[in-house]
DNA sequence: TATGATAATCGGAAATACCAATTAAAAATA
DNA sequence: TATTTTTAATTGGTATTTCCGATTATCATA
């Protein structure tokens, strides 16, 4: 039987194709260049396969060099996994925790959250990150990032998830306009193209469509806003109504507006909460327990 | 940041811990006992943590580094699977796969089973062992299997499953008795005491009782048989009635034999047959595509 | 008390990992 | 076009690590 790969070279693989240069990647890995360069033949001759096509200046990694980064990618994380545990005594709740979290979720759980995971563990160093789904799925993929939290449905491609709980959206409007609409809402009673919503890289937008049966209905305002607040602000100015999270009304986005929020048609106007995280991981005991922990401070909680 | 532990130190360790012995943990490692010993405390210096502890003459695993153990074997062979899966050109479906299957199944798939992966992936390399559930979860934790097939519902302690299909029982009794039995089946027309089972260390006697609402029936006889073939044997020697799988029947088990076939009462009397893997493999596809060819030989395949 | 088995330790040899300097080739710039 | 810069591979030498064999220390047991 042939060797295992070393640790130290598949780690070099990875800094290689984070960086895509020799130079940068060995600045990386606190090595010389030279150790770098050939730390990687050295991998290509064990493993017995190409990894990289040379272009005489340039190189390129080839598809079995890509597929062998991922796989590589989890071996270094589970490593490093092992190093902290077993540093940590065996404390699961111990070391750092890099959680993304969407912007239409992270304002209105990160502070009770942070609060909450210090005093229960407060050797757990959480990192937060904000960002779009799309762009924390891709970090998640990188082992940049740990665990997601995001809103559902949603394609989350390899990963798994648990469902925490749910948050239901409300139609905020100014309350003078509160009585012409009624409750539950009439969206006819509504002025056409008088519905703003979040720009469509926030998931939020075809959540609350999805949710409050909108599709396509001519009472959207093609103008679309970056943030809750924007939104918030929008409807104090009477531009119009907007969909609002539950969990951002608990945390008084409405404070000192003239907005009311009513309850929209549909049994179920809500998004679900989740947290994601890699299938290859081996966290899942302390992923739980972190679970739990924003479980508790959704709106609606259904974690088991 | 405080270096990676090695790959060679971590499979010193695992093999210390197989062997509890360091002379023949290093023989299996093809080092010296010297090398193995201070590798171990390199390991644990590395590591910041005790593993062992020593007793002047003997040793024994801290729970600290049993814990190590297994988060060492998952790394081990992850990274066994990234050389065998470079080495083979990026082809899943090469190698060696360790597949474990319960004898209430195994003598009914394997046939038809190994001749359709020989035919499709011809590289793949199918080493089956068959033995009893729990032997078999013990030896998948172990990294001694792959896959286990087992029959459903189950504990399956940590490890993930998919379902790949329904197995109804039948109740089989001699031909002479069968029109006194009727069918669906009324139990009560049976002596007490002539329904045999396999003995308890098979899960499929539990399965066939809960299938066909048999709970504590004077009916059964408390004697018990070691194999579906027996119970066979039994039966047609009119000593009494039994349960077999379909997929038995299917593969012939009544013949040469005056037996028949009844439907049992209950609406769904069956049981679930599932692929088991752990869940911080690597190898999910690969098991995909055999858990696809497996459903294919099942009375009643719901692999989606 | 001797014997055997065990794991740790020690000293030296072999293997390797690493670096600095250099080379070679392409790209950017003058 | 000539020069400079950037890039990765190569080379040669040094430092480090790994490994082994021999030895030691400890205990169980004959």
């Amino acid at each position: 039987m042939s060797k295992l790969p070393s640790l130290k070279n598949l780690s070099y693989l990875l800094a290689l194709h984070q960086e895509q240069n020799f130079n940068r990647a060995a600045a990386e890995c606190n090595v010389s260049q030279s150790t770098l360069s050939s730390g990687i033949q050295n991998l290509e001759e064990q493993l017995n396969c190409q990894l990289i096509e040379r272009d005489h200046k340039s190189f390129l990694f080839t598809a079995l060099g890509e597929e062998v980064v991922e796989k590589a990618r989890d071996i270094i994380s589970a490593s490093e996994e092992l190093l902290h545990y077993a540093q940590g005594q065996g404390n699961i709740m111990e070391g750092p925790l890099r959680l993304g979290i969407i912007p239409t979720i992270a304002p209105f759980v990160i502070g009770e959250l942070s609060k909450n995971l210090q005093n229960k563990f407060p050797k757990l160093l959480l990192q937060l990150s904000e960002d779009t789904t799309q762009n924390l799925l891709h970090r998640l993929r990188n082992g940049e990032l740990d665990i997601l939290l995001l809103a559902l449905p949603m394609d989350i491609q390899g990963n798994q998830k648990w469902v925490l709980g749910r948050d239901p959206f409300k139609l905020v409007v100014h309350k003078e306009l509160a009585e012409t609409v009624g409750e539950p809402v009439d969206y006819d009673k509504l002025p056409d193209r008088s519905i703003f919503l979040l720009e469509k890289e926030h998931c939020m937008a075809g959540h609350a469509v999805a949710a409050c049966q909108l599709t396509d209905s001519i009472k959207m305002n093609p103008f679309t806003a970056t943030s809750l607040h924007s939104l918030v602000q929008m409807a104090d100015a009477r531009l119009g109504a907007t969909f609002i999270p539950q969990m951002a009304i608990d945390r008084d986005i409405l404070e000192n507006t003239d907005l009311v929020a009513l309850k929209p048609t549909g049994q179920e106007a809500s998004r679900d909460i989740g947290l994601v995280y890699r299938p290859t991981t081996s966290r899942r005991q302390t992923f739980r327990k972190v679970a739990e922990e924003i479980a508790r401070l959704l709106p609606i909680n259904t974690l088991n």
